[in-house]
DNA sequence: TATTGTTATACTCTATAACTATA
DNA sequence: TATAGTTATAGAGTATAACAATA
């Protein structure tokens, strides 16, 4: 589950060091690898935990508002769906209100992993801005939230 | 090619928002997404492009050092050689010193093609970062520069 | 007509393990 | 023994296209 190829390196990079593209990328990776670490107990991956923790805010949400929400198709999240629900971590409950839709629900055991996750998640954040002082962790939270609030998120 | 799921949202994403990994993640989309549409007239993704550029800084290197530099396996570095040797753009050199490894050099038309695509790779940046004035452009960078190389990027 | 969930399918990126030829 | 390149294989993660049921 781990994901860092060995070996250290001292190989010029060039103009990728000016580009936001190149660190963005590198630092997601980092950020994914820290994650896993920290969830490896519960076994749950970043987008898990995100559909997770989107219907913990957000209890009878469908299907379709997750994946609107995450950004990602709706067939997409048939599988995600599956594998939480096989869990029993998510309950697909008829929508009240849409007979075509899923009102998504956190079980018990959802509940419960959601609780302990999200400070696991906290913690897992906090390794890979383990450079940065307080300050700075705040400054990067507030410019990627600017970055991702432009492009509609 | 492109790769953003339509419509707007507006559900409360709740603890995520706190997230670096979230932000993260997110933004590194977006920055792909911004670099295939500027690349899409030489179709270079983000990580062919790290290859190239990393050749054309340092004409010779090996797979393997390319490989180490990028932070992926040495396994997975062939196919991606694969493909931009059949565009003609890297040439596989028998090293001179090691008769194990290859010395990557650019093509003339790899090195035209880097030539024009660092320019557009700074454009598609620009657009990333669209929502961030200069000093807050050169903040991100600082910021994630610091949490790579913290992690031996 | 448009939307929800679904299935089938495919593509990209990446890793692991084992092999060979060197070093 | 260790490293470079390679192959075979597999697993995430995600997209597109089409379909039935429902709005």
């Amino acid at each position: 589950m781990s994901n860092t190829p060995s070996k250290k390196n001292n190989t010029n990079i060039g103009p990728l060091n000016d580009l936001v593209t190149y660190h963005l990328r590198r630092a997601q990776v980092t950020s994914f690898n820290n994650f896993a670490q920290a969830m490896s107990e519960v076994q749950i991956t970043p987008g898990q935990f995100g559909v997770l923790s989107l219907i913990s805010s957000n209890q009878g949400l469908s299907q379709s508002a997750v994946a609107r929400a995450l950004g990602v198709e709706r067939s997409t999240m048939v599988a995600v769906i599956d594998g939480l629900e096989k869990r029993d971590l998510v309950i697909r409950q008829p929508s009240p209100t849409d007979r075509r839709s899923n009102a998504l629900v956190l079980s018990e055991k959802g509940q419960k992993l959601i609780g302990d996750g999200t400070d696991m998640a906290i913690g897992s954040d906090k390794k890979t801005v383990a450079a940065l002082n307080d300050e700075e962790a705040i400054q990067l939270l507030t410019l990627l939230r600017k970055i991702n609030h432009h492009s509609g998120i």
